[in-house]
RNA sequence: GGUGUCAUAGCUCAGUUGGUAGAGCAAAGGACUGAAAAUCCUUGUGUCCCCGGUUCGAUUCCUGGUGACACCA
């Protein structure tokens, strides 16, 4: 029986040297589980491996996606069982390290097949909610499909929206798509979770964003501030550096912020992942 | 040593004409199915520096401490 290794955690915890070693330790390649580092602009705002660690150790899906292109956990899910396929053909256990819960939810298990929305329908949509507000949006949502309608969070915009796009492009309720029934793996999996305390966990955080504004994060935010609307772009730290672009806030406040929405990240990765049964729990 | 100002949440402070208190920041808890580092929801933490006095009642007024700051010696 082949097996996967799914290393996961919070940000900041560890995960890169850990994964590092297992890999060697286990002879893997390792598969990246990190919605950001998969774009290949976002080098030191997402603490990708460097070019060292990955001559170390083969790396899959980090930096092959340019920072326009589309992408989602469900793709993800796909292109890495392919991967697996591949890979087991040549060895017996594999290492995916990362902090994406989605991401590593849809390896594990699976993400429901509802169609890719067109850009059409989206901007359809995006201009209803502009001009017609959200409202507006839920009620229809209640008429079109009074089961999602009865759970989903009201002033959650997105989820609403996404819920109209699917109803419209297929002609069906959103809650017809939503099996949740848990896919089926021709491997094992055993899942790996880091944890620190978390006031050494935070002072990680911290100490990590004073090394990447070092590094030069706000050149490299200032490269991609063309692409500012670009969901890739949509994350912790480029956020508030294009702020002080604009000189809307001043540095230092920037760096409070991105210390503060990280942490922010880091507990709602906590959070998630304390509802898994099935990691099996390293404290470092 | 003298005079003055201040002492309230983890931090910065507001406030109560005497009825035991609230903002910002920091923090805590949660949701989650094709944009997920996204998106969204919920929460207030307190010997109001200490001892005493006045008062039905003191965090608030008064005496005395203690500490911090400023100025004068």
């Amino acid at each position: 029986m082949k097996t996967l290794i799914v290393l996961l955690g919070p940000t900041a915890v560890g995960k890169t040297d850990y994964a590092l070693n297992l890999a060697e330790q286990m002879g893997s390649p390792i598969i990246n589980a990190d919605s950001r580092q998969l774009y290949r602009d976002l080098p030191i705002g997402t603490a990708a491996p460097t070019a060292a660690q990955q001559a170390r150790v083969r790396h899959y899906f980090v930096g092959t996606l340019g920072i326009t292109d589309y992408y989602s956990a469900a793709r993800y899910e796909a292109d890495v069982l392919q991967l697996l396929e591949e890979l087991f053909q040549t060895h017996d256990r594999l290492l995916l390290s990362g902090g994406s819960m989605m991401y590593i939810d849809g390896v594990c298990n699976g993400i429901d097949d509802i169609p890719t929305i067109h850009e059409e329908t989206r901007s359809i949509l995006r201009q209803r909610l502009a001009e017609e507000g959200l409202p507006r949006l839920a009620a229809e949502l209640k008429l079109l499909d009074p089961e999602y309608y009865a759970t989903v969070d009201l002033k959650n915009t997105k989820r609403i929206v996404h819920a109209l796009e699917v109803c419209y492009q297929t002609g069906r309720t959103f809650t017809s798509f939503r099996t949740s029934t848990r896919k089926q793996r021709s491997f094992d999996i055993q899942k790996i979770g880091l944890r620190r305390q978390r006031a050494d966990l935070f002072d990680r955080i911290n100490r990590r964003v004073d090394q990447m504004m070092a590094d030069g994060f706000l050149d490299e935010a200032r490269r991609l501030l063309p692409f500012r609307n670009e969901n890739a772009l949509n994350t912790v730290g480029y956020k508030e550096l294009f702020q002080v672009l604009d000189g809307t806030w001043d540095l230092p406040f920037a760096v409070e912020r991105i210390k503060k929405n990280t942490r922010v990240y880091a507990k709602k990765q906590m959070t998630w992942f304390a509802h898994d049964p099935e990691i099996n729990w390293i404290d470092l």
